[in-house]
Parts: C-alpha cells; sequence; structure tokens
DNA sequence: ACAAAAAACTAACAGTTGTTAGTTTTGGTC
DNA sequence: GACCAAAACTAACAACTGTTAGTTTTTTGT
C-alpha cells in the first residue's frame, strides 16, 4: 500500500478516502478482467460464426485485452489466489464457466470437420497457457498488434487444423 | 518460515541450523532446476538426433522434469523474480541461454524442412509458455505420464509440422 | 559412559504490513 | 467570504516478517 501511494505521490493512509481495502483493489481489477472475458465470449457464442471462426474471434479477444488492459490482466495467471471469499469462489466460478466455454468451441470445431480430432483437454490448457502469459512476452517485443494476431492464430491453430 | 517449520514440525528459529537464509532455500531450489535443463539442453544438443527429433526431446524433458519436481518447478514462472544479486542475473543467464538453445533447434526443423516456416518468437514463447505452466495442470488431470507426452507432442507440433 | 557435535528450544529484535483515529488542508457552492 | 464536503495529513496500532542470541536437549563416536 505504501508503493503504491508513493507512485500516487500520497500518503497510504490517504488511500483510505478512495477504497476500502487492499482486497477491494485486487477485487476490483480482476472482477473488471473476468466480466469483460465472459461479456466477450457470449457475444462470440451468439454470432452466427463458424467454430474455427469463433476460435480466432478467441485469440484475437485476448490480444486486445492483452493490449488493452496489461497491468490488470497480469494479475489473473497467479494474483487471483489471493482473492479472499465470497470473492475467491466468484471469480474461479467464472473462470470455469469461460474455460467450459472455450472448450466446447473447440469441441464443435472437431465436429464441424475445421480442426482435427486433438486431445480437446490438452488443447484448451495449451492455448490457454499460450493466451494468458502473453501479457509478460508482448511487451518485450516490438511486435504490431495486428501482426501479433495473424502469427498467434497461425501458431495456435495450424496445429489443430487437419491437414486432411 | 514458520510456515515451512510448522510442516517439518519445529520451531521457525530451528531451520538456521540446517539453511542460511530463506533466500537461499528459494536459490537452491531454482538453481538446482536451471542447471537440470542446462544438462538437458547440451545433451540434446550433442545428440545425432535430427531437429525434430530434438524438439520432441525437449518436450519429453520437460514433462519428466515436470513431474518429477513439480514444487520446485512451480517456482519458475513466477518466483524466480524475488531472487537478490547475484543470483538473479545467474538465473536470469541460465535462462537466456535455454531459450536461445530451444530457438535455434527450433530453427534448425524449419531448416530440414520438418517444421512450417513459422514465426520463430512466436513459437518459440507458445511452447514455453505451455511446458512451463504444465506443472498447474497436470496434477488436476489423471493423465498419465506417457500419454501426456503424446498429446503434448501432438498439440505443440501437429501445428508446426508442414502439412506439405 | 562420556565428551563433542548437532539440532532443537525460548525469547526477543528490528523492520514491514494493512489499517484506523483524529486533525488539517483543499476546492467548490451559496 | 463563509460553509461544507472531499481528501489530504500525522501518528499510531497490532500483527506479522526473517533472523539472532543464548540455552537446553538429542544424537553420535570413542
Amino acid at each position: 500500500m505504501r508503493d503504491i501511494a508513493r507512485a500516487m505521490e500520497m500518503e497510504a493512509a490517504s488511500l483510505y478516502n478512495h477504497i476500502d481495502s487492499k482486497q477491494s483493489i485486487l477485487n476490483a481489477l480482476l472482477m473488471d478482467i473476468a466480466n469483460r472475458f465472459t461479456v466477450g465470449m457470449q457475444q462470440i457464442q451468439s454470432s452466427s460464426l463458424t467454430a474455427l471462426e469463433q476460435l480466432e474471434a478467441l485469440i484475437d479477444q485476448h490480444v486486445d485485452m492483452t493490449v488493452g488492459y496489461t497491468d490488470a490482466i497480469s494479475l489473473v495467471p497467479s494474483e487471483w489466489i489471493h482473492l479472499e471469499e465470497p470473492h475467491l469462489k466468484e471469480f474461479v466460478t467464472l473462470r470455469k464457466n469461460y474455460e467450459d466455454a472455450f472448450k466446447a468451441v473447440i469441441l464443435a470445431a472437431i465436429e464441424e470437420g475445421s480442426i482435427a480430432e486433438v486431445d480437446v483437454d490438452v488443447a484448451l490448457f495449451s492455448t490457454l497457457s499460450t493466451l494468458r502469459w502473453l501479457y509478460s512476452w508482448y511487451t518485450k517485443q516490438g511486435i504490431k498488434v495486428e501482426l501479433l494476431k495473424k502469427e498467434l492464430k497461425r501458431t495456435l491453430l495450424q496445429g489443430l487444423i487437419s491437414s486432411l
């Protein structure tokens, strides 16, 4: 809290005119991110895109979120564990729902024949690992957003796309 | 330190009959992992395997390390940042060398024509993201090691393997 | 059985943590 | 210019952190 205060050029105690607690900051940041991903997933689900196009849209969404909310998104891989109840349960539920929906899109893509019959759980884990860690990597690179989206879709999907 | 002591059924102060400091524990764990990966990379590099086979051997090595040293390996993605100098520099150097060697294998695989002409940096980042986060995922699954290796190689490489 | 070494213990330290209470300053409205 | 709320301040709290000093207990080798 004293680090945050110094960055805002005030005393630590003054922060409490604006926030309830340190916990509430973590919660606000994580919930904002979780809600944005949830809304984005709903929009993609209710679209008329093919499953493969939905997969591409999901990758694009992760890139946009990473570029637009880099700092908050850096909390997602590890820091969510420090949430306290009931916020922890709430966050884990949102994340589980998102993963289930993501998995359903991969399954639909297999069924429509646009990607190979891979192990869905391994594919989901592998894809999300890359997308969740993007924030730590893309800042070091001088890569343009559109190129990043293109190369990421190529790397993540080309492997999945059936070579039949 | 008091948590560690409780797990070892002793007082926190008693730990210092066995270790120098909390820092030294982090350093010992991370250096052991870093050295094992470095040695493994050297063995693979000096083998007579093709570049593609070397890539497969690297994936197998990550799986073996993840299963064999799950706890210590969980420190690698995020906790290394808390190392103090000179250990921090030492660790970062070992990691950079490993990444460079990994990248060289991907490049060699492209040159020998066994994988597609992908963006090497994106492919390296994507592959290492998955392999580094494996520890957090595989314990939740009841998956057998050999199956995990097979499916992981399929997911990570099939995407790379040229469909010509 | 005894001396020496190893490893446990109690007690306490100095520094850091998130936070509260009470007070003073700032900035906008009548 | 007075008034009031918002937001800064100072001072301090209780809990927790890694670690040390000094002491007692346990283990080991002769």
